[in-house]
DNA sequence: GTCTATATTGAGATAGAC
DNA sequence: GTCTATCTCAATATAGAC
């Protein structure tokens, strides 16, 4: 059921989406779904819920998992930086795959009513720690210093949230091989292999 | 006035901004408005010939640059493919910047009405063009043989669509420091300089 | 060019029967 | 759980005076 109101979402906008035309889709009439819905709002908040739940634990797993498992790589029981962004990233572009019409519900918000409002301020404390992440990279030497790790955490996943713009689960692309290619992407973008450098 | 208009069209997504909103706004009545402008739908035309326009110039000038100049690099008389791409690339991100509110209301249309649907296919056309760059700089051997040329035009506007996201005209970076910024992370991603793999 | 007033449609939401 | 009927409000758009 909310996987057709979210498909209604998507097609038309949060705020394009009548009722109306939820109801008509799910072959019910208005009062109907109001029985399983307070309200559109709350539609919407259980929708973004789904989103922001799976992109919250997919860093809780990154930044979780060393100190979880002893630190295998550093005294500090902390995994190195990039370990951590490229298992966000290629976690990240499965959601982005997976969730998709959930995502691109949360990319859109504009910030207009409290539900919008409390989303956009859990998307931002996410942008946050990513932000951080890449700041440790930087100080481990890991990412090149001639790029601000804040604009390199924001390239990084204005690249990835594009995806839901595209990404159809029909295409030809399976998500774990497109999670290959934006990680190929992001570490060494565009330029022909460093092998050719040399012949 | 049309800025005002576009901005609140930005600030609450096109469907959801009303004329009553755009009155106030402007400070005018409802009909004084539809004096200017026959309809809402025509203030959205009028907006997003301004972005898509622009956007087409950024291609026309990248593509007719060098058989305009007689060829300065190859006896074909075109320019090689990713000067072409780093020209388009450098130019769209100062459109992003520039146009930002324009491009915002371009890139979050949901195709269900005739003027959106006419500049949805403008915009198919633009993907298409730049795929094909990228397609021809596969084959001049200037693009890495394991990321696929479609993907790779993908991430790489998916990347500087994204900057309408968040870039804000009085930040720190200026448009053609972010440009840099962009050319530099679309060429050669996130690693450390190559120099240091030698030391 | 701008106004007030209004026509008309559809929105979100509720009441209450079955 | 689902329905019909209805409430209230705001939407786009127009008419016609100034």
């Amino acid at each position: 059921m909310l996987e057709v109101i979210v498909q209604v979402f998507t097609d038309h906008g949060y705020d394009a989406s009548s009722l109306g035309m939820i109801s008509n889709r799910l072959g019910l009439s208005k009062s109907a779904v109001y029985h399983h819905f307070a309200s559109k709002a709350e539609m919407l908040e259980i929708a973004l819920e789904r989103a922001l739940g799976a992109l919250e634990r997919v860093f809780d797993e990154a930044e979780g998992r060393d100190t979880a498992e002893g630190g295998e790589r550093e005294a500090s029981g902390r995994a190195d930086a990039v370990g951590q962004i490229r298992e966000i990233v290629r976690a990240a572009v499965l959601v982005a795959c997976e969730q998709q019409p959930y995502l691109i519900l949360l990319l859109r918000l504009h910030g207009n009513s409290d539900v919008e409002l409390r989303a956009l301020e859990r998307r931002r404390a996410l942008t946050a720690r990513l932000r951080a992440i890449f700041e440790r990279a930087r100080s481990e030497g890991a990412l090149r210093d001639d790029l601000d790790p804040g604009l390199a955490a924001r390239f990084t996943f204005g690249l990835v949230n594009s995806l839901v713009e595209w990404y159809r689960p029909d295409g030809p692309e399976t998500p774990d091989a497109l999670a290959d290619a934006v990680l190929a992407y992001v570490r060494s973008g565009l330029r022909v292999n460093e092998v050719a450098d040399f012949r």
